[in-house]
DNA sequence: ACGATGATGAAC
DNA sequence: TTCATCATCGTA
C-alpha cells in the first residue's frame, strides 16, 4: 500500500491522530523492512493545548511542530526514553501525533526501543530515505473498534488534560455474540 | 510506590 | 548557573 505523506498529515492532530489507527508504521533497519500496526496514538494541537510542548512557545526542541506536517518529532524525556511523534497542520501551527502503541509493541518507550528509533530521526521526513514510514492499510477501521480517552501523563494540563485526545484501536478478534 | 537518569526551559 | 520538571518504565 501506498506510504503515507504530507497531505494525510497536514490536517488537525486529532483528526489525524484518529486516522492513524489500523495504519502500518514501518521500519527499514538495513535490508530488514517490518510493518506494524498503530494501535494507540495520542494528539497534541495548538499553541493553547496546555498538555503540548508548544503551548510555552518554539524553543529548539519542540521547533519542528511549528514545521512542515509529515516530519518526525523525535525527543527525549525522563532522562531515558525516546517519544516518536508526527507532525501535523499547517505550517506555523504546532501539533503533533504520539505514536504510543503498535502491534505487539505497547507504549512509546518501548516502541522506539524496540524500533531502534531515537532522536537522530527528529526533523526527518516520514520516507523511505528516513527509514521510517507510515504505510495506508487496505482496510477500514470502523468507528465503533475506536476507544477514546484522555491523554495520559499530562494531568498538569489544567482544562486541557481531560480531552479525549487519546485514541486506541480496540480488539477486532472478537465477533459479535449471536 | 518509587528511583533511574539527563535534557530542557525558566529563573536568577 | 542552578533548579524543578518531565507526553515513562521496571522493580518492589
Amino acid at each position: 500500500m501506498g506510504v503515507l505523506r504530507h497531505s494525510f498529515f497536514a490536517h488537525k492532530a486529532p483528526n489525524v491522530a484518529r486516522a492513524l489507527l489500523g495504519q502500518y508504521l514501518v521500519r527499514k533497519r538495513g535490508k530488514n523492512v517490518s510493518r506494524y500496526i498503530i494501535i494507540e496514538t495520542e494528539a497534541y494541537d495548538g499553541f493553547h493545548d496546555r498538555a503540548s510542548h508548544a503551548s510555552r512557545g518554539k524553543t529548539p526542541r519542540n521547533e519542528v511542530m511549528f514545521g512542515k506536517a509529515g516530519q518526525w518529532y523525535v525527543y527525549f524525556v525522563y532522562g531515558m526514553h525516546e517519544m516518536l511523534n508526527i507532525v501535523c497542520g499547517d505550517v506555523g501551527y504546532p501539533s503533533a501525533v504520539l505514536i504510543r502503541a503498535v502491534g505487539g509493541i505497547v507504549g512509546p518507550a518501548r516502541l522506539t526501543k524496540a524500533l531502534g528509533i531515537t532522536r537522530a530521526h527528529n526533523k526527518k521526513l516520514a520516507s523511505r530515505a528516513s527509514g521510517l514510514w507510515i504505510e495506508r492499510s487496505g482496510t477500514r477501521v470502523p468507528s465503533r473498534a475506536i476507544v477514546r480517552t484522555p491523554r495520559v501523563g499530562v494531568a498538569y494540563a489544567g482544562e486541557w488534560a481531560h480531552k479525549k485526545w487519546r485514541f486506541i484501536l480496540s480488539d477486532t478478534k472478537r465477533r459479535p455474540k449471536g
